[in-house]
Formats: structure tokens, sequence, C-alpha cells
DNA sequence: TTGGGGTACAGGATTTTTCCTGTTTTTTAA
DNA sequence: TTAAAAAACAGGAAAAATCCTGTACCCCAA
């Protein structure tokens, strides 16, 4: 395969390491040539200015400074839809994979994948335009079926808001103080929360905060 | 260099796709070849078994299941002494890093290092003995000078153990049963808590513990 | 127009947390 | 051995968190 026939790839990560390795293992992909690594979505977006043509695939890492994985993506499929974009984690979350799924992401995989199945994903991204492993496909299933048990709970624009500031040393009532609103409505919200997510104080509410992504530390 | 002359070198990491990527970068570098990966320290030591010559120098994950990085790095000082441990990580922590010196590595850097400054490393190494950036520096510096300020609180065995078990939905009184001690001693470590770092509420004692690494999510 | 659902809020009670000041027992060190 | 320090524990009380029931208001659809 000549070079010319390579399909282009582009390599969205702040752990400079780790893509540069991973451009040494692309490389020896005979269908695939890395183009451009970037460390964020900012220096990406410079970088697609810099290149006459765009890449046909991007691998992008999630967390990441300055512009991160979840408003990268967004802007990918707003402003080069033709670019595939495959999703790369070190976190098997299933709102994280959701997330970026919803954001445009062709498919998502974890940094722990096998070299070889890697390249499969590649190839089939080009091929048929997707990728999902079958760890994302069930959380897909899993999030659009009404039907199961769905762990998906919708929290109010109002309760994340109040469970964000309850991760924090305030008292209930400087929380009140800080949303506007009467101590009351913040007891509200939170027995409302206890029940919805089968917490029983406030420990429980920090807990999940954390391990759902709502806060960060 | 012939391939005899090289400096012999293993990867310790259970992001598969890291470690493969790793070992090309590495082995574009004519003073190092990668003798084998493995997943974590137990699939080392069978690697290790399996070879006749050790490495000179392993690079070193933290976070990894079934043996992780500081069993590890203790494991290898006690068993193979000549063996130079890198240690690597993706978190900039101080306690972490104290923790893998402490335990023997010769050197300690974040996943985001330049690949050039990788190099570099890896041959002072071979070469001094050690290689310690400055980030690693001054932290030692923090931790071994009792002068300056010293966020380092030195927490009991008892009072860790307590924290720990804060950091649920326990209430103090089912916490006193499980470490079998009275309500009123649990509170006065809940008091020299707060006290010793100046938090206000269990809340805080979470936070602090999360921030430190003192629980996992 | 009417009734249901969602939201903000109250009263009032109970439990848990937080705080302060002491006593007793155990450990440590001179 | 003995005095000092540390650890375990208590009483008592204020503050915060937790829980339950009930009301008022608004919006929207039948």
């Amino acid at each position: 395969m000549s070079d010319s026939k390579k399909y282009t790839l582009a390599i969205v990560d702040d752990h400079l390491l780790f893509a540069s390795s991973l451009e040494k293992l692309i490389n020896t992909f005979p269908e695939f040539n890395v183009v451009f690594k970037a460390r964020h979505g900012q220096e990406m977006q410079n970088e697609l200015k810099n290149h006459t043509e765009v890449p046909d695939l991007i691998l992008l890492d999630i967390n990441m400074p300055v512009m991160n994985g979840f408003e990268t993506v967004g802007w990918l499929t707003a402003n080069h839809p033709g670019i595939k974009v495959l999703a790369l984690s070190v976190e098997d979350n299933e709102n994280i994979i959701l997330k970026m799924i919803r954001g445009g992401a062709k498919g998502y995989f974890l940094k722990d994948i096998h070299p070889d199945d890697l390249k499969f994903a590649l190839l089939q991204v080009m091929d048929k335009g997707y990728y999902y492993s079958e760890r994302v496909t069930s959380t897909m299933v899993n999030a659009l079926q009404p039907g199961g048990k769905e762990p998906m709970v919708k929290l109010r624009e109002n309760e994340l808001k109040f469970l964000q500031l309850a991760c924090s040393e305030m008292t209930y009532k400087e929380v009140a103080d800080v949303m506007n609103l009467s101590p009351k409505t913040i007891d509200g919200y939170r027995q409302e929360l206890f029940n919805k997510l089968g917490i029983k104080n406030r420990v429980g509410l920090v807990l999940y905060a954390l391990k759902n992504h709502l806060i960060e530390l």
C-alpha cells in the first residue's frame, strides 16, 4: 500500500509519552499514517488550520486540559463532520461513553485495549463507519431500553447544583443562601436525592457525585 | 551499538495499548531493548522466572490490578536489588511519589513526559543510577525539610482506619462497632482530625481522604 | 374550568453530628 | 520506677442533618 493511499490519522492526547508511543505503534500499521499530534482540542484546531487536508480519523482522549474530549468532539462534528472520531479513555464509565457517543464519536475504547484490537477498530471505522465494542454496545442498549433496570437517574438542574454544593464543607443553610432558596427547599432536594439514589446521608451524596463525575476533586 | 550491548528493559503496565506503544517507542532508542511486558506485578514475577537474565531496568506503572506498583517495587528491591526501577504514573501526587521512592524506585515520571526526556531519563538511570526530575526533587526536599511548611500530616493507624470508615454511609456509632471502640473514642478521633486537617465536618473528611488517596472510589 | 403534577416552602420531631471539658487507663521515656 | 504523654472514654449540650406530613402556587392539558 503506497503512502498516498494510507488513511491519515491524528492523535489528540495530553500525555505526550502515550501520544508519541501510540504514533510509533500506529505507523507500523501499513494502512495508517499519523499526520499530526495535539495535546488538546485547541491545539488540534490550530493543527487542522495548518494542514491543507484534514485527517480521515482522529483519536481523541477525553481527559485533557484547555479543551477536553467532550467539547472537542462537539466541535469536530459541527465543523468537520467528515472526520471520524474515536474516543479514547482510561475510564470505563457509562455516562462518559454515552456523552461521547452522543457528541458524535464513532467509537470508544479503553487504553487497555490490545494493539491488535486497536488496529481492527481503526480499520472498521474507516470501513464501516463505526466501531463499537461489546462493552459500548451493551452500554447503549442499557441507556436506550426504558424497560430494564435503568440506573440512569435524571437530575434536575437545581438538584445537580445542590448536589455539587453539598459536596463541600458548607452547611445546608449556607447552600440555601448561595442558591437563593429557602433551607426547606434544600431539605426537599436532599430528601428527593436520597430517595432517587438510594442513599441515606450526606456522605452518600458526596460518594455518588464522585463516582458519577458530577464533581471534580 | 550491537544488540548484545543494549540495555534490557521491561514494561509493567496494565494498559496494553500504552505498554505496546511504549515498547515501539523505546525500541527506536538505539541504547535500549524491551525484553518483555507484563500487566501487573504478578505477571512480571512469572516473566522474570522465564527469563534467564533479568532486565537492567523496569518501567513500572503504579495503578495496576492484582499487584500494584507499591507492592511490586517492594518485591523488586527485596528480590532483585540490581534491577533499576523507574515509576510511571498519570498522577502527580506527592504522597505517591514519596511512597515509590521509599519503596526503592530510582526515578519517577508522569506519563505526559516528552519522549526525548524519557530517553534522557532512561540513560541517566543506567548511567548515574537515578533520575529525579525537578518535580520529584522538590517533593523530596519538601518531605525531608522539617523547617518549612509541611502539609504532611501524620495520621495514626486508628485515625486512618476511622477516616476510611467515615467515608461511607455508616453512622459514627456503626463505625465504633466495626472498630470495637466506644463511640466517644470515635468522637475523639473525629475532633482530632478536624483540628489536624483544618476541616469542619464529615464532608471535609471525605474530601480530604479522596484528595490524599487515602480511599478509593 | 378543573384536576393533576411539579416546585417551593413550613412545622415539628428525631437522630446524628459536632463541640467542650474532664476522668481513667495505657504507653512511653527519663 | 515514675512522671509525662497518649489513648480510650464520658457527660452534657448546641448545631446540623434527617424525616414526615401538609400547604400554596403555577402551569398545562382534558
